[in-house]
DNA sequence: TCAGAACATGTTATAAAGTTACATTCATTG
DNA sequence: CAATGAATGTAACTTTATAACATGTTCTGA
């Protein structure tokens, strides 16, 4: 387990390590759930987990580009689709952004650290928040089903 | 004080006495913050606020419709990000809307409880819930500017 | 009171993000 | 190997948001 995975990633570690783990997980993760990890959603993947700052629908398929030829949007939305439907990517609501979860392997909390100085995403994974807008939610006659959290502010390394 | 400024609003309470409320709390902050409640800007409110469900830009655009003219988009995000700047309206990312402050007179945290089943949007104002996200991101090293927390899920009244 | 600055709105065009509808190809399996 | 379902291709389009520049309105101080 590498730094990316755990808190905010640091400056300048190996991200070759990330994309490798990451790629391995969504390779298990669709075989559990008998799903196919065909080339393209390889390919988005991929390109989403290239940069710990989030990339926009727009941005990935500028990545796509091969031997001249630009996919629509829709093939990256499908295949972001099916990446968000099995826990491999989140999406940013705030941002219109995608980022790849860095923890599929374990249990599932999106909630987000965004820098405002290098834009790097991290995820907080703190039950503590999710306990407690449970419960206060619940106290409220609320049955949460999804909870988004995303906060915005600035890293160790942009803070300095 | 009415239903809609504590937890989720009871279906059927009267909704004239948020709008009045609302209404009256704009002025004043307008007034304390010396900026202008124009016409447009009160517009606008009036339209939002009219609505316990959020409302994207464009049907708010068709309900300023006069005289068989449409203003331009841009004419309505003016207004909103005006709102938006004095606590007035809120911005809910994860559905592209605004919805109306409901305690634009106290301290201002935005939390929201989105209802799946009427689509009604209250405000959660968990003082326990932004304390835990601060304290959790100072812990990961990271300065907190700005929390957005949307739970999705179903009110009493639906869930029933 | 009126010039000018700052604020607000109008107008037109365009960018950015996401979806619909339908055709075609590919993989699996009975 | 046909038939089914899953995945991808193709084109057009909708929804959401902003840019750039012109015009109008309000306030302020000489």
């Amino acid at each position: 387990m590498n730094t990316a995975q755990q808190g905010f990633p640091t400056r300048g570690h190996d991200h070759s390590d990330c994309l490798a783990q990451i790629l391995f997980n969504a390779e298990s993760v669709c075989q559990q759930h008998g799903v196919r990890f065909t080339p393209q959603r390889r390919r988005v993947l991929e390109i989403v987990a290239g940069s710990h700052a989030p990339l926009g629908a727009y941005d990935i398929l500028e990545q796509m580009d091969f031997a001249g030829r630009r996919s629509a949007p829709i093939t990256v939305y499908r295949a972001l689709d099916f990446l968000i439907e099995h826990g491999l990517v989140h999406r940013l609501t705030s941002l219109n952004a995608f980022t790849a979860c860095m923890h599929s392997d374990s249990e599932h909390i999106a909630q987000f650290l965004i820098c405002r100085g290098c834009r790097t995403v991290a995820e907080l994974k703190s039950r503590r928040v999710a306990r407690t807008i449970q419960q206060d939610a619940e106290h409220a006659g609320f049955a949460v089903a999804q909870q988004v959290v995303e906060v915005t502010g600035t890293c160790r390394d942009c803070g300095a």
